[in-house]
Parts: C-alpha cells; structure tokens; sequence
DNA sequence: CTCCTGTGATACCCGCCGGGTATGGGCCAG
DNA sequence: CTGGCCCATACCCGGCGGGTATCACAGGAG
C-alpha cells in the first residue's frame, strides 16, 4: 500500500499539464531540482513509469495519463473536503448555488425568491460560472448546488431535482437568410456555410478540428453571433445571448433540454434539503411556460 | 486556500473514528504527543474547531462531522489514483469485478463466460465482498466494475448498464408455518413475532434498535435463517442462502431487483467497455428467465 | 567541428518539521 | 485527598524537502 500525499500529486499535475520540469517548478513555486527528484521519488514509490523523458521534452505514458486524471479528481477531493469544513463552520454561511452565466434566468430567480420567502430561509448566493465548470465547483466545494442542463451536463455523482423542461431555439444574426423564418431543424442548422458552428477547447485544452471560430467563453461567442460570425442552439430560456442583433428561431427537432438542481450525492445539508423543496414546491405549483 | 495533505487527513480519521487521542495514536503507529499536535495545527489552519476535548475524552464539532465524512472520501480517491495507476501499468491486469458474495451468480456465470469468449478477451478476476462494499471498492480502485443491485445499492458516481430484472423471496427455515405458502406478501413477513428481521450496522459501526439479532455477514446471517432465528427477503437468484434448512417463498409485492453492472463515471479503461459490451450483448441474446 | 543553448539529472548542504520521550495539569472515582 | 486517566506542553533529534551549483547530453547555428 502506498499512501500518496497531495504534494506530490501536485507536483506530479503540474509536470503533466506543463510537460516541462522548468517552468511546471515555477508555476509551483519551487526550484527544478527538488521536482526532478520528487518525480523520481513517486514514480519508484508507485513502481511505475510515468514519465518518458526524452531527449528533448517530457511525455507521458499511459500509466501517466490515468494519474493525471485520477489525481485531479482526488485533489478536488481533498480541497472539497477543506472548503466543506470551513463553510460548516461558519455560523452564517450562505448557500453556494453556481449556474451557467445566463442560463435558466427566469427559472433562477423564481427559485431565489421562493426560497427567501420560506421561513426560516438561508441566504443564497449566486456564482456564475462558464459551461462545463459546474461539476468541478460543485466536486471541490466551492458550492454546494448548482442548476445544470440534461443531457448537456454530466450529472454522474450528483442528486438531482428535475425542475423545467424547455425546447431550444437557435440564434442567428438578425438580418441572416436564416432569421426570417419561423422554424428551423437540425438540418437546416447543420450546415451553414457561412455561419459554421463554433469550437469549444477538449478538456486538455486544444481544440476539435473545424471550420468554426474557437471560443472559450460565453461571451465571446455571443459576440461572434452578433458579428455574423457564427450560429448557436440553446435552450430557449437562456438569456445571456439577447443582443439587439440576435434573433432566435425555435429549432424543432433539437433534444429537449432538462433544468436541474444538482447537488453532491450523499450531501447532508439541511440547507440544500430546505433549496431542494423550494425548488419542488416550486415546479408542482407554477409550472412556467414551456417553449 | 489551505492545502490539506493525506497524512493530516489520515490522522484526522483516526481520532474522529477513535475519539480517543493514545488509541488513534496507536492505530497510525505514532506516539500520542505528535498526534494532539497534528491535529491542533490542522485546526489552525483550517481555522476551524473540529473536536470538543471534553474533560474526559473527545467528542466531534458539526465542522468535525463534515470533514470526517469529507475527508474519508477525500481518501478513497487518493488511493484510488494509486491503485489505479499501477494498474495501468501493468501489461497483463486483469479486470477485477466485485460483486456481494452469493448474489447474482447465474448472470456472473453467464457474465464470465460470454466474456472469455470475446476475442481479445481481457482476464477478469471476481471479487467478493460483503453487502454494500462495493461502492467503497469501486471508488478506492480495488474493483474496475461491480454488479450491484438498484434499488438498494447506492449508484451515485457510477454509470451502469441494466442485465436483469427478478422479483424477490422470502428465506425461511423449513418447517416454519409460513414455508409452507406458495407466496407470501410484504405484510405477511414483516411483523412475524418468532422471525424478526436482523439488524445491520450503520456506516458508524452501531445497531438500530429492534427485536432481531446484530448480524455483520452474510454467512452468519444464513446460519441465523437455519436456525430458524430470522428471515431474510432477497432477490430469488441469490445462491448464498441455499441450505438444505432454508426454504424460499416468492414475496409478490416486494420491489423487483435490477442487477446492473457498474463502473466509476468517466472510466476510460478499454477493458471496462469491453465487459460493458459482452453484457449488454448477454442480455440481448439470452435474457434469463424471470422470476 | 565547435560552441552555445536548453533540458533534465546529480551532488551537496541546510533548516524545518514530523516524530520521539518526559512531564505537566485537569478532571473524575473512590 | 489521592490515584489514574487522558490530553497538552516542552524539548530534542534525525530525515526530508528545498536551495544552489554543476553536470550530461542533444540540437542547431556558424
């Protein structure tokens, strides 16, 4: 049995993500030597090769690869457990709730003022955050629930509380051929030679190969829209895309999008649990208007 | 931001668990001295109070509570990364697959078989466990994949595949007045006054409070059944209660039992999706026979 | 061919921190 | 009051994590 410490699993990220000793020893604010030798220490400790060193630059190996994505999750943990305690400690803590910046906006402030409305309510606060990083705020404790998309999101390791369901519409750049009518599909969407479909970054960074911009924000993208640049499809909801420029056309044959409330399994907050029956109490009495 | 290492977490867990300094101290084979202050300066830093050091032992603060149950998990993941990483490199690993001993083993059988068929067939090692480990397995790397049984095993974190559906039975000692019925309601054996139902441990290591006997294992549970101290409900393909004492009546409004194969989320192993597809393929060709 | 540059590895030193022993001090039980 | 239990404090030591200086080696420029 070898029990890693989270230094050398820190140690040991940063040399995978940056592939180089130099600058992954500045980023941790330590001199090369003691790294060189920290992964040296690790990889006998473990019995295994994780790194090839070749001549010129670093790669990793296979076993390299599962470290590197087991050890982010077990970092998460351990900084999940940090921030969980502080925050039971704290008498007045508020509830963390993170969504996707201008996603469900109508949905969210019903549910924020159901919520104050209860007695005895927690305070609630809101972290916007880009797509995708819900799962990791919520995995390391930096909040304790979070609004999220089926089947967009990954809800592996959560609880979840169904809350709307929505079609999607797609917005297009006013003035496009597109713009005019009054429904689209899928295929029609698809293949717009002049408004391909943006990328978005894999999770090592790089991009998928393609004839659309590369965007790593919101923003961003909903700039590129109003530029005539591209084409999105997203819940009808959403509201951080209504530029005066925009126009959004129902896309009928897009999946269905699921609103949820999702919090880490096995969470045994009284202050999620009283969120979690607003949020129901919430859908069974005023269902809003679905797209 | 405090960076918590898995030794401060390690020896949190002890005296958490313990409640008791020397004993804790024991258990991680260091003196008491350093212990106290390890866990003093944990508390500093977290700048969070987690133990009550009453007059005469220790007892939990809610912050303690929370990071007793954060840090366990915290500690799961880290040695999963280990394990899990010197699995993936070693050349020939087989596939471990838990599953609770007795349980499910025709579909295992079958399982097994279909898969050593496959060309290219990886090795697959079966291991054994008691009731309601196997999520611990799977998340501390022990186990690549599970059968587990909805709706009583905890699948939070896991994806799965369903193989089988069956209804459940009640294990009787032969001879009891009840073995002799053809079928049996939920009603019927719930409150038999000669057969109370036996107690498990909670996760903390106490009983809930009841008529029935403290069982911890299977096997001694089986020998309570001979014995015609107790009766049991379970799936009707569970194989470790066939005694010649034990007689097995169908319980017709008992929730059905799905056997579904599980593996961590996110799981990227070759292997893993290859037992994946040989059972999805078992199911599709031979489903076996309902109960 | 030579020299320079950039890379990780090695050698060696030092201070800190984790761990040990000895002991103190509060709080029951009797 | 007193002894015992249990956690805290005081103090020492050795190992390890981190620093600097340097080496070894491979390319590339000239």
């Amino acid at each position: 049995m070898v029990d890693l410490e989270t230094r050398e699993l820190r140690y040991f990220v940063a040399v995978a993500e940056e592939l180089h000793f130099g600058r992954a020893a500045e980023r941790l604010g330590i001199a090369q030597p003691p790294l060189s030798r920290a992964i040296r220490l690790l990889e006998r400790r473990l019995g295994v090769q994780l790194l090839d060193r070749d001549r010129r630059g670093v790669a990793l190996t296979e076993a390299g690869r599962v470290l590197l994505r087991e050890a982010a999750t077990a970092l998460d943990a351990v900084a999940a457990a940090a921030r969980r305690t502080r925050r039971a400690a704290d008498p007045q803590r508020p509830l963390v709730l993170v969504t996707k910046a201008g996603a469900s906006h109508e949905l969210l402030r019903r549910l924020l003022d159901a919520q104050a409305a209860e007695p005895g309510a927690v305070p609630v606060e809101v972290l916007l955050c880009e797509i995708g990083e819900q799962a990791r705020l919520l995995r390391d404790g930096q909040a304790d629930v979070a609004l999220m998309h089926r089947p967009y999101d990954d809800l592996a390791g959560f609880d979840t509380e169904d809350l709307h369901v929505e079609g999607q519409v797609a917005i297009l750049p006013a003035g496009h051929p597109l713009a005019s009518r009054d429904r689209l599909t899928l295929a029609d969407v698809s293949d717009v030679p002049d408004l391909p479909i943006a990328r978005w970054p894999r999770l090592d960074g790089s991009y998928p190969e393609g004839p659309g911009p590369e965007v790593r924000t919101q923003s961003t993208l909903a700039q590129l829209v109003a530029l005539g640049r591209t084409l999105l499809v997203i819940p009808a909801s959403s509201r951080a895309w209504q530029w005066p420029e925009h126009v959004a056309v129902p896309v009928v044959d897009a999946p269905r999008v699921t609103t949820v409330l999702a919090w880490p399994s096995g969470s045994h907050s009284l202050a999620v649990a009283s969120l979690v029956r607003s949020a129901a109490a919430l859908r069974d009495t005023a269902p809003p208007a679905d797209v």
